[in-house]
DNA sequence: GTCTATAAGGTGATAGAC
DNA sequence: GTCTATCACCTTATAGAC
């Protein structure tokens, strides 16, 4: 689809996703990003619909992201190596992403399920936690396999106190997160 | 303080915790808690000053039961009983808050943040977490420490699809946060 | 302690000029 | 592709009666 006009959307969706996290969707105004912009809230209905659409297409390119590591993961044998490589590859996928995109997404739950394609990304999440964990699963272990991903989408502000540059926030989550998913030997105490 | 009138303001805190934990802070509104209440927006006015007054309320009480386990942790050796110690009465205060209150604080951050007593409460547990690790941690372990009191006020919405009762999801994220903060044997591979 | 009525302001969204 | 001007709506909050 040939949109190569000025870019002018894509600034609309860094400027959107940046203050989305940090204020929130619904305390972040039309008005407030057009305003960063220098622009008014009029262009910004030129190039989105409605409000909810920025949001939205932000969603959707996450939820293709998600995707494509489901399609290659459900191919693959249900090994621990398996699990950790679609750790690896999730968090790829959320170091690619914008900054903001992935915080905004883990503190605004509660917005994101009105949303029209939360719905979408909720079911993807559940489906890579379910390729986190063995069909019979106990309680605990659903729930850590639920957890798993969390470090790595939420290492960057979980540490934002810590004295360490961006990359060593990465690798903590990462291998927070490979630890959640990997066999454990018999617990000490 | 004398305040056994008609419980009218325990009511409104009830509901309040409920819909800002189900829709979000700013999405509900004083028309909506009042509905609920069968009383009209003004009579809310009565009980508290503002729409961030009740919230406020809110989490004083929680404060109040983040200080009493710091004051207890701080006279214990840091030990890994201690640190378990401090995780089980986490999990017991989690328990005891009203339904969504922990929901809340968790899956609304972002807005929490604006709020005064946001600060507060992200100070509290940031000295909880910092309880749960040694001070010569590293990034991982760090990152461990913060995401370690999760489970415990997550298990109850992280675990909602899964067939269990609330006892069951709650010994779930007990099991799992006492594993993160419990000292671990070498890792297999 | 709760009501009716209303004020003041911000919001998402649209029409139509350029 | 961006502007000005405007709309209808909903919000938090207040004044004053009962």
């Amino acid at each position: 689809m040939g949109e190569r006009r000025s870019g002018t959307r894509e600034r609309i969706q860094a400027v959107a996703v940046e203050l989305f996290a940090e204020h929130g969707y619904d305390k972040t105004s039309l008005r407030e990003i057009a305003e960063r912009l220098d622009v008014t809230k009029a262009a910004l209905y030129y190039h989105f619909n409605t409000k909810e659409d920025i949001v939205v297409s932000l969603f959707d390119d996450l939820i293709a992201g998600l995707d494509e590591i489901i399609d290659w993961a459900k191919d693959q044998p249900p090994t621990p190596e398996t699990r950790q490589e679609i750790v690896r590859r999730y968090a790829r996928l959320a170091r690619e992403r914008p900054k903001g995109m992935m915080r905004f997404i883990q503190e605004s739950k509660t917005t994101m399920q009105e949303l029209a394609p939360g719905e979408k990304l909720h079911g993807r999440f559940n489906t890579l936690s379910a390729m986190l964990r063995s069909p019979d699963a106990s309680l605990t272990d659903q729930l850590r396999s639920r957890l798993a991903l969390v470090p790595v989408s939420a290492s960057a502000f979980m540490l934002q106190d810590a004295d360490a540059t961006d990359d060593e926030r990465y690798e903590a989550g990462l291998e927070l997160a490979l630890e959640l998913v990997s066999p454990r030997p018999a617990a000490a105490d």
